[in-house]
RNA sequence: GCCGCCGUGGCGAAACUGGCAGACGCGCGGGAUUUAGGAUCCCGUGGUAGCGAUACCGUGUCGGUUCAAACCCGACCGGCGGCACCA
């Protein structure tokens, strides 16, 4: 079979009948959205990992057609993005020309690849037909209050010099490049995210998810139930801590807030001040990564002032401590040195008291004692226990007015500005009168200037460019500058797949009608890397949009599937520097693209991924000349026998390969698939190559269906041989096989005959037999006879068409 | 430290969720075909002992529940991932 050939004679035909266009013929049908992460357009060429995402998926997506189903399965680019423009900082070519150039060729290969996306439907989220409409979703953001703008102190990396979101900083360093981050004072852009905290927590039971992403995004968003407690400070500040033990509140000693708490200056005393400034100093310049290290030695100094416990009505000292971070809960904590191990470490290196007021139950107390115990020295409190304890005192806290129950995330707000070029510019004016304006809907989109010197020094490079900068309020009609900075391009892809169902709409982002019928997703299939931001993003936007009226349902993708990743022969990551990078080309080249994507789909267990190995691919290469050469046969086949054992053995295989080959598609589970379909084909042989005379429409029918079942996963390859068996038009208009329940009912099974749970020998038995037939019949033979002679059965188990077990004594 | 996942032949992996461990494939051994090699087609292949039927052992380790455990429970060992000075 000449593969090239038959590659391009099918993928022309598919795109001359329109035949992958989502609802062109089928509209009858009920829609189905299988939807694969759209590809970053860093590098020109589409490698494993695109290959191992796209192929398999694919393959359910023209499973799921086969069966019925009016599948959409569309395909775009994330184009905008910090490769680009760091590749062109390298080679001085322009992030706009390198990314449609790279967008070019992998539209080539994807659709060398033979999937069955709707082209007519493809987003580019760097052009002005998609960003104009991202701009619209911050305006919208922003009209709703979802978005807002305030200096903080941020993540800033000053190796890509920009700032990151809290999702984009890993370990301290960027997650990018692997710089440290510092911290910087900006003021920048946030979505409100923690907005939706709690419902994208809850939200979370409900998804048909791997355990794993959805326990990730949990830990993400980091619920934790506790207390809010007002302490007064003697110069008649107030503050308030956030305490996940109230019940421990007798057992305060002293307060400490973080160093850049906005009291900590101003309730300092003169005596203290100098030692302060130079605490405050210290932590600010210390970075991210120290400051995070739970082993660091604990440090703070005293401001000299005191607070009063509401619920005590004890005195305490009141320190700063960089191990109390400003960004958690209300930066400040009470503490606890008796019951928590950071405040018993502080507390023994300054020399604070400790005071114990919970015990352990039937035990010694050991200091720190951090668990749950029983109330001491905390007047009526005494003698509570644990949860209720917590409860009686938040209650009680609430009562006297000085806080109460409260329910605290990790979750920060999504830090959304971005001190780069190649992104969609905020659609912000700034007016020395009237403030931040946001751009009139009608002005978008904002165009992102081409002619930009992009070139880092810490600036955004567009507050460089005069003519994009220099504007009028859209308020006062004065003189005013633009947001010199681009919106992170995960806002870009919070929304693409809504896109997709309306991608040409010229006057909105799309129509509710449309997103409404489309929408879930199905099905989405990517990386795992993006559990913590693009996933939770995504939902946040669905969210927030289905707020504001744009939609009418809670989640984007209902069911989630994660490829595992194919690593570099070696075991390793592939990657340049490990110089084990397996390029896809030449092996499509050599084997042609079904092929290839048979074996990533049979090699690997698809949600695992592993090292990539050549023998497989080889293996795949003979299956498919197996398949050929039986389906060749075939045509030929001219007997007439009637059905015999050797018949219905063929037809059993025939109808369980289908049934299970369905089911292991279904569950992304196509290394069994595959299996199921070469043991069938081992079937097809074996019944060729029995004595006597053949039944040539049964033979025929086995191998259509096998052709059937083979379609999804080897396209072009199955066209061709559905072709050679005289089949009209396309094999994916074809029905998927559907299994015939009356060719898997065996007169006989083979049980395996247990004597004391010890299997002694196989038998066929009747499987309609009631269980007692089946004692009997398994009691009789020699085998069991030999071992149960003299005995008596007491029990028996029977495991219908497996197992027999008879237990004798 | 907390949460989650995983550990099965020489190798990639299966096992209908408690029911014959190792499907399918690679590799290896044998045979057929071939002048030869390759390709192809059969057969065999967890370990140990035995010519053999067969016997014993075997899913990281130890224990438990059960007629029956890779699967459930407990303790541990090893690996991976997430969160982590989060109060």
């Amino acid at each position: 079979m000449d593969i090239k050939a038959i590659e391009k004679k099918w993928q022309t035909r598919w795109e001359k009948e329109k035949l992958n266009r989502f609802g062109s013929k089928d509209t009858d049908k009920k829609k189905f959205y299988v939807l694969e992460m759209f590809s970053y357009p860093s590098g020109a060429k589409l490698h494993i990992g695109h290959w191992y995402n796209y192929g398999p998926a694919d393959s359910y997506a023209r499973f799921k057609r086969m069966q019925g189903y009016n599948v959409f399965q569309p395909m775009g680019f994330d184009a905008f993005g910090l490769p680009a423009e760091n590749y062109a900082i390298k080679t001085g070519v322009h992030p706009k020309d390198s990314t449609e150039a790279n967008i070019a060729t992998m539209e080539q290969q994807l659709k060398a690849m033979g999937a069955m996306f709707d082209w007519s439907a493809e987003i580019k989220t760097c052009t002005e037909e998609y960003y104009k409409w991202t701009q619209w979703m911050f305006l919208q953001f922003y009209k709703k209050g979802l978005a807002y703008r305030k200096e903080a102190p941020v993540n800033w990396c000053p190796s890509c010099n920009t700032v990151l979101a809290n999702e984009q900083v890993v370990d301290g360093k960027c997650e990018r490049c692997d710089t440290p981050v510092v911290r910087k004072n900006l003021t920048q852009w946030f979505f409100k995210i923690t907005d939706y905290a709690e419902e994208l927590l809850s939200g979370l039971d409900g998804l048909d998810w791997p355990e794993k992403t959805k326990n990730m995004q949990r830990n993400w968003i980091g619920r934790s139930t506790g207390c809010e407690i007002e302490f007064e400070c003697d110069s008649g500040d107030v503050f308030r801590v956030f305490t996940t033990r109230p019940d421990t509140v007798f057992g305060v000693t002293y307060v400490v807030l973080s160093p850049e708490h906005p009291l900590a200056r101003k309730i300092t005393t003169p005596e203290q001040r100098e030692a302060v400034e130079q605490y405050i100093d210290f932590a600010s310049r210390s970075s991210e990564i120290e400051r995070l290290s739970s082993t660091r030695e604990k440090t703070g100094v005293f401001t000299g002032a005191y607070c009063t416990n509401p619920v005590s009505g004890k005195k305490v000292p009141i320190y700063l401590a960089d191990y109390v971070l400003y960004s958690y809960g209300t930066g400040a904590v009470m503490a606890v040195p008796a019951h928590d191990e950071r405040d018993y470490a502080f507390a023994t290196k300054y020399g604070l008291p400790i005071v114990k007021v919970i015990e352990k139950r039937g035990g010694e107390t050991v200091l720190p004692y951090t668990e749950d115990g029983i109330v001491v020295g905390s007047l009526q409190f005494d003698g509570l226990y644990g949860e209720e304890a917590r409860s009686e005192i938040s209650a009680y806290i609430r009562k006297i007015g000085k806080g109460g129950k409260k329910v605290n995330y990790r979750l920060r707000d999504w830090l959304i500005s971005r001190q780069r070029y190649w992104g969609a510019p905020i659609p912000v004016i700034h007016c020395e009168k009237c403030g931040a304006v946001p751009v009139p809907e009608k002005n978008l989109p904002v165009r992102l200037p081409y002619d930009v010197e992009f070139r880092p020094d810490g600036k955004s490079p567009l507050a460089k460019n005069e003519k994009f900068m220099s504007t009028v309020c859209p308020k006062c009609g004065g003189p005013a500058r633009r947001d010199p900075d681009t919106l992170d391009t995960f806002v870009c892809s919070s929304w693409y797949y809504l896109r997709y169902a309306d991608p040409h709409n010229e006057k909105a982002p799309f129509e509710k009608e449309a997103v409404d019928r489309l929408l879930p997703v199905d099905v989405y299939v990517g990386g795992a890397e993006h559990s913590c931001m693009h996933l939770l993003y995504a939902r946040f936007f669905t969210k927030a949009l289905r707020d504001m009226g744009y939609l009418d349902f809670d989640e984007p993708f209902k069911r989630l599937v994660h490829q595992g990743v194919i690593l570099g022969p070696d075991g390793n990551r592939m990657s340049k520097s490990h110089g084990n990078v397996v390029s896809p080309d030449e092996y499509v080249n050599e084997y042609g693209s079904d092929a290839f994507r048979l074996y990533l789909m049979f090699g690997f267990s698809y949600t695992e991924g592993g090292p990539w190995n050549d023998d497989g691919i080889k293996a795949i290469s003979r299956f498919m000349d197996r398949v050929e050469k039986i389906v060749l046969k075939a045509r030929e086949y001219t007997g007439k026998a009637g059905y015999g054992a050797e018949e219905t053995a063929l037809n059993y295989a025939r109808n369980d390969t289908i049934r299970r080959v369905a089911r292991d598609m279904e569950a992304f589970s196509f290394n069994t698939a595959i299996a199921r379909l070469m043991e069938l084909t081992n079937a097809l042989y074996k019944y060729d190559g029995a004595n006597g005379e053949k039944n040539a429409a049964l033979f025929k029918d086995t191998v259509k269906d096998l052709i059937l079942l083979l379609a999804p996963c080897a396209p072009h390859f199955s066209e061709e041989l559905f072709e050679i068996m005289g089949g009209k038009g396309s094999v994916f208009e074809q029905r998927y096989p559907v299994e015939d329940p009356a060719a898997l009912v065996l007169a006989e099974k083979e049980y395996a005959v247990q004597v004391n749970s010890k299997i002694v020998c196989k038998a066929m038995l009747p499987s309609d037999a009631q269980d007692e037939e089946i004692v009997s019949q398994a009691s009789a033979l020699p085998e069991v006879q030999e071992r149960i002679a003299g005995k008596k059965i007491v029990k028996y188990i029977v495991v219908k068409g497996r197992i027999v077990n008879l237990i004798v004594a």
